[in-house]
RNA sequence: GGGCGAUUAGCUCAGCUGGUUCAGAGCACUAGCUCGACACGCUAGGGGUCACUGGUUCGAAUCCAGUAUCGCCCA
C-alpha cells in the first residue's frame, strides 16, 4: 500500500470527504456539558445578499482555527452559525431582480415583495451555509441561525417594546441622512464620507431696504431654496451689526433674518452662512436654537418639490445646475472657487445622501453607552489589537441617538400601531384589542422596518433563543471570543456589547479580534466595481481549503491588512505538499511495524532525538502562549519553521542511516520518534489546516487514536526539554553548514564523497563530534572524517573555521587556488567586523561599567572568539599565499 | 482640523516590553543538485545607510519628539 501513497498530495480525494466524515460524527455540534468548560464564538452572520468573499474566507478560517483548537483542549467549543437577513442590501438586490422584469416592488405589492425576498435568502444561506463548509468551518450546523427567522424576530419585538417602556426609544421629528435611491433613511454610522471635488459658490443675499447685500458661500447651492435665515457669530466684529436685519433670498425672494450662533465659524468666507434647518445637521440644531422656519424643498427621490418655485420637478443636481445659471444671470453670484469637501454617501449604494427631516424612531444611546464604555475600559472586554480600544471610545464619548427605523420592506416591522380611528400609538409585542384613547379595534401597524443591526446587536444571545431562558444561555453565554473587521467597530461591536449589558446584564464576549482587511496585490479594496476581488471558493479549489487558510494566515500578522494576489496560495499548496511527503516518507520506510504513542526508551536515543524532541516541546509551549494572544500567525510560523527547517531538513535526514540500517533498536527508535513528532506536529497544524492533517493522522491511526479532530491537544512537557542536546546539535549543525558552504564554494560536487579533517575541538567538542560523526558525514557528504584536538592541515586543502575550530578539506590537485583564497579574503573580512564591533564596545568604558555583567561577559568572549578565528584565517591565509607563489 | 496605522532586501512582510555571533522569512535572483519523501523539492550564495532629523541611553530597527510620504477612521 505504500507504493501507493502519490508523490503529490491531491487534496480533492480528501476534503469533502472528511468533512462529510465530521459531519457523520457529529463532532461539530455542542451541548451543555456541566463536566467541560464552554468555549464559544458566534459568527458574525454574513449577508445574505452575496456569496462570500475573500475577507469571509479570512474571517472564518480565523474563528475555525479558535474552535479546532479550544476543541482538542478539552472544551466544550460551540461556533454558532448563522446568516443575516440585511435589510437594505437585500431589498436592493430583490428589487434590482424584479427590474430585470420590469418590475418595482409597487408593482408586487408587499407582502409578494417580502415572499420574493424571503425565497431569495433561502437560496443564498444555502450556498453560504456551502462556502463555509468548503473551507471547513467546524460550525455547529443544527444550531444555525437567521436575524430574520421567528425566534430571533421575536427577540427583536421584545427588545424594541422594553426599550420603548423605558423610555429609552422614542419617534421623533429631526433631521436624519435620507438616501434618495434607496428611498430609506440610514443611521449616522451607514453614511459614508467621501473626499470630493467640487465648487464653492459665493452668492449675494441683498438686504432689505437698502442697495447693500451680504455674501455667503455654498457647496450645494439648491438647498439655498430653504434657507430660512442668515447666522453671524456673536463675537464678530466684522459682521456683529447686521444681526437682526432682514435679508432678502434671490429668487424666491423670501425675507429672511440675521440672527447671531455661535456655531458660525467668523474666520470661514464672509463669516456669515446661510441657515436650512431642512436640509443641513447643524443648520437644523441653529434653526431650533431660533425657531427658523424648517423648508423641505425636496422629494424622497431627491427631485425637488413645490417648495422649489420654479425649479420644481428637477432633479437636484439639474436644479444646482440651472439655479447657479439663474444666479449669474441675475447678478447674484459673485465667484466660482473649486473646492474639495467631504461628501456623504449611502453606504450600500453609494448615493450622495441628503440630510432631510422626518419622522424617525430612534435610540437614545447615552444610557447604554457608559456601561459598553466601562465594559471595555475596566478589562472585562479585551481588543485584540488593543488599538482599537482608542476607537471605541472616541466613538461612545460621542455618541448620537441611533435611528432604527427604516422605509423598507425587508426587515422586521416595527410593533408600534396606531388606532385608525384616532390615531393613538400603542407599542407592544402583539396587535392590541382596543384603543383605550377612543375604544376602536382597528389598528394599523407601523410600515416601517427596523435597522438590521437592531437585530444583529442582540446576536450573541438571541442565536441562543433568548428572552427564553434556555440551558444554552445558562452555559454558553457570555461568549468568549469574537472575530471581525474594524469596519464594524460601530455597527455591530459596540452595540452588542451594549445589548448584552442591557438585556443579559453580562457582557457578551470577553474578547474581540479584529482581523484586518484583504486588500489585492496593490493594497487597494478588494470590490466589485474594481474587478479585483480573488473568489475563495475558486482557490479551493485551484489549492485545496488547507492551502487558502494556510496561506491567508502566513500572510496576516496581527490585525494587519493583508495584500493578497492569487500565486500567494502556492505557499499554502507548497506547505501541504511538504507535509504529505514527509508522511509519506515515514510510511514508506515503517514496514507495517507497530508504534506506540509511547516514546521508546530513553537509553536508545541519539542526541538527533533528544533534540528534535526537545525543539517539539519548546515549539508547543510558544504555540500555545501565541494563540492564547490571538498572534496566530506567529503560533503558524513557529510550527511552520519547526517542521520544514527542523523536523524535515535535519532530523529526518539524520535518521535515514538508522531507518535504512541493520540495527532493530535504532531503526524503532528512530521510527517511533519520528511519527510521534510527525503525529504532535500535525495536531498543532490541525486548527490551521485540518483537511490534510485529518487524513494523514487516520494513515497513521493506531487502534485507540481518536480522529484528531477530537484528539488531545499536545501540552508541552518540561522534562523534555534537553538544553544540553540543543546546544550539542547546534553545534553539529553549524560544523555542517561550515563543511557544505565550503564544498559548494569549491565546487566539490554533491556526488563526490570528500575527506575532512577537524582540528582544534577541544573542551569535549572532539568526544562530542566523534560520537555523531555519521551525522557529518552523512549530511556532508564526506568519505571519512578526522576530528582531533590537534591535526595538522593536509597539503592543497581548503580551509574554514568554525566554533574556533578550523575545517580542512584536502581537494589535492582539484583544489582552485584563486577560488580559495577568494574565499579566505571574505572570511577574514567578515570575522574582522564582527571582531571590530565587539572590541569597539568594550573599548567604551561606559559600557564596560554600566551594562549588565552577563552583556559584557558575553562581549568578551565574543572577542576572544573572533580574535582565534582570525588567528586561524589569516594562518591559512598566509600558507596559501605561500603555496599559491 | 482631530485620531490611528504604515514606512526594514527587487516584491510581500516578520522582528519593535532596547544588548545572543556586523538585521530575519517567503517569493524573485545566482550557482549547483534526477543523493533510496518531496523540483509544490534539496544545498549553498548574492542582496538592506531598518523613511528622514534630532533626543534619551554605555548601547536603538526597537523608546521619545519632530519632519516627509502613503493609508484608514472621525469632525
Amino acid at each position: 500500500m505504500t507504493q501507493d501513497i502519490p508523490k503529490i498530495y491531491d487534496p480533492k480525494q480528501v476534503e469533502d470527504r472528511l468533512y462529510k466524515y465530521w459531519e457523520e460524527h457529529n463532532y461539530f455540534h455542542a451541548e451543555p456539558n456541566e463536566e467541560k468548560e464552554p468555549y464559544t464564538i458566534v459568527i458574525p452572520p454574513p449577508n445574505v445578499t452575496a456569496v462570500l468573499h475573500m475577507g469571509h474566507a479570512y474571517n472564518n478560517a480565523i474563528q475555525d482555527i479558535l474552535i479546532r483548537w479550544r476543541r482538542m483542549q478539552g472544551y466544550e467549543a460551540l461556533w454558532m452559525p448563522g446568516t443575516d437577513h440585511a435589510g437594505i442590501a437585500t431589498q436592493n438586490v430583490v428589487e434590482r431582480e424584479l427590474l430585470k422584469e420590469g418590475k418595482t416592488r409597487h408593482d408586487v405589492g408587499r407582502e409578494e415583495f417580502v415572499k420574493t425576498a424571503w425565497q431569495w435568502s433561502e437560496d443564498r444561506r444555502g450556498e453560504i451555509v456551502n462556502q463555509l463548509k468548503k473551507l471547513g468551518c467546524s460550525c455547529d450546523w443544527e444550531r444555525e441561525r437567521f436575524t430574520f427567522d421567528e425566534g430571533l424576530s421575536e427577540a427583536v419585538t421584545h427588545v424594541f417594546v422594553s426599550l420603548y417602556e423605558k423610555g429609552l426609544i422614542y419617534k421623533d421629528s429631526y433631521i436624519v441622512n435620507w438616501c434618495p435611491r434607496c428611498a430609506t433613511v440610514i443611521s449616522d454610522e451607514e453614511v459614508e464620507h467621501e473626499q470630493q471635488e467640487g465648487h464653492l459658490w459665493h452668492i449675494q443675499y441683498p438686504i432689505k431696504d437698502s442697495d447693500d447685500y451680504i455674501v455667503v458661500a455654498t457647496t450645494r447651492p439648491e438647498t439655498m431654496l430653504g434657507d430660512t435665515g442668515i447666522a453671524v457669530n456673536p463675537d464678530d466684529d466684522r459682521n456683529k451689526d447686521m444681526v437682526g436685519k432682514t435679508v432678502i433670498l434671490p429668487i424666491l425672494e423670501r425675507e429672511m433674518p440675521i440672527i447671531a450662533d455661535e456655531y458660525v465659524d467668523p474666520e470661514f468666507g464672509t463669516g456669515m452662512v446661510k441657515v436650512t434647518p431642512a436640509h443641513d445637521p447643524n443648520d437644523f440644531e441653529m434653526g431650533n436654537r431660533h425657531d427658523l422656519a424648517q423648508i423641505n424643498v425636496l422629494n424622497d427621490d431627491a427631485t425637488m418639490n413645490e417648495n422649489a418655485g420654479p425649479y420644481e420637478g428637477m432633479d437636484r443636481f439639474e436644479c444646482r445646475e440651472k439655479l447657479v445659471e439663474d444666479l449669474e444671470e441675475q447678478g447674484f453670484l459673485v465667484e466660482t472657487e473649486k473646492y474639495e469637501n467631504r461628501v456623504g454617501h449611502c453606504y450600500r449604494c453609494h448615493t450622495i445622501v441628503e440630510p432631510s427631516i422626518s419622522d424617525q424612531w430612534f435610540v437614545k444611546m447615552e444610557p447604554l453607552a457608559k456601561p459598553a464604555y466601562d465594559a471595555v475600559n475596566d478589562g472585562k472586554i479585551d481588543f485584540y489589537p488593543e488599538k482599537w480600544v482608542k476607537t471605541y471610545n472616541h466613538w461612545l464619548e460621542n455618541i448620537r441617538d441611533w435611528c432604527i427605523s427604516r422605509q423598507l420592506w425587508w426587515g422586521h416591522r416595527i410593533p408600534a400601531y396606531y388606532c385608525k380611528d384616532c390615531g393613538y400609538m400603542v407599542v407592544a409585542r402583539s396587535i392590541p384589542s382596543e384603543c383605550e384613547q377612543c375604544g376602536h379595534t382597528e389598528w394599523r401597524q407601523d410600515e416601517d422596518v427596523l435597522d438590521t443591526w437592531f437585530s444583529s446587536w442582540l446576536w450573541p444571545f438571541s442565536t441562543m433563543d433568548w428572552p427564553e431562558e434556555t440551558p444554552e444561555l445558562q452555559y454558553f453565554y457570555p461568549t468568549n471570543t469574537l472575530v471581525t473587521a474594524q469596519d464594524i467597530i460601530f455597527f455591530w461591536v459596540a452595540r452588542m456589547i451594549m445589548a448584552g449589558l442591557e438585556f443579559m446584564d453580562d457582557i457578551p464576549f470577553d474578547s474581540v479580534y479584529f482581523n484586518g482587511i484583504i486588500r489585492d496585490a496593490q493594497g487597494r479594496k478588494m470590490s466589485k466595481s474594481l474587478g479585483n476581488g480573488i473568489d475563495p471558493l475558486e482557490m479551493v479549489e485551484e489549492f485545496s481549503a488547507d492551502a487558502v487558510r494556510y496561506s491567508l494566515i502566513v500572510l496576516s500578522t496581527e490585525g494587519q491588512d493583508i495584500n493578497l494576489a492569487e500565486e500567494n496560495f502556492e505557499i499554502g499548496r507548497n506547505f501541504s505538499n511538504k507535509l504529505w511527503n514527509s508522511f509519506r516518507f515515514v510510511e514508506m520506510q515503517r514496514e507495517d511495524e507497530d508504534i506506540s504513542h509511547e516514546l521508546p526508551d530513553r537509553e536508545s536515543w541519539e542526541l538527533a532525538d533528544r533534540w528534535i524532541v526537545s525543539r517539539l516541546q519548546r515549539v508547543t509551549e510558544r504555540y500555545k502562549e501565541a494563540l492564547e494572544n490571538f498572534k496566530i500567525h506567529e503560533a503558524q510560523d513557529t510550527v511552520h519553521k519547526f517542521f520544514w527547517g527542523e523536523f524535515c531538513d535535519w532530523y529526518l535526514e539524520l535518521i535515514k542511516p538508522r531507518l535504512y540500517g541493520e540495527d532493530e533498536t535504532a531503526r524503532a527508535t528512530a521510527m517511533n520518534i519520528a511519527v510521534n513528532v510527525l503525529r504532535e506536529t500535525l495536531q498543532l497544524l490541525h486548527p490551521i489546516i485540518p483537511f490534510i492533517t485529518e487524513e494523514i493522522w487516520q494513515h497513521l491511526k493506531l487502534d485507540d487514536d481518536p480522529d484528531i479532530i477530537t484528539s488531545e491537544f499536545p501540552v508541552a512537557e518540561a522534562s523534555l526539554m534537553d538544553d544540553d542536546g540543543e546546544s550539542e546539535m547546534n553545534l553539529l549543525q553549524d560544523v555542517i553548514v561550515a563543511i557544505r558552504t565550503m564544498r559548494s564554494e569549491m565546487n566539490v560536487p554533491p556526488s563526490k564523497y570528500a575527506e575532512v579533517f577537524i582540528n582544534g575541538a577541544k573542551d569535549g567538542k572532539a568526544d562530542l563530534l566523534n560520537s555523531y560523526n555519521s551525522y557529518i558525514a552523512n549530511l556532508a557528504n564526506l568519505e571519512t572524517i578526522t576530528i582531533e584536538e590537534s591535526v595538522d592541515q593536509p597539503d592543497s586543502s581548503a580551509t574554514a573555521v568554525v566554533r574556533e575550530m578550523e575545517i580542512f578539506m584536502p581537494l589535492a590537485d582539484l583544489i582552485d587556488l584563486g577560488k580559495e583564497r577568494e574565499r579566505l579574503e571574505k572570511e577574514i573580512e567578515d570575522t574582522k567586523g564582527r571582531l571590530r564591533k565587539a572590541e569597539s564596545k568594550l573599548a567604551n568604558e561606559n559600557f564596560v561599567e554600566k551594562a549588565p555583567a552577563d552583556v559584557v561577559a558575553k562581549e568578551r568572549e565574543k572577542k576572544s572568539t573572533y580574535q582565534e578565528e582570525l588567528k586561524k584565517l589569516q594562518n591559512n591565509y598566509e600558507k596559501l599565499i605561500q603555496l599559491d607563489s
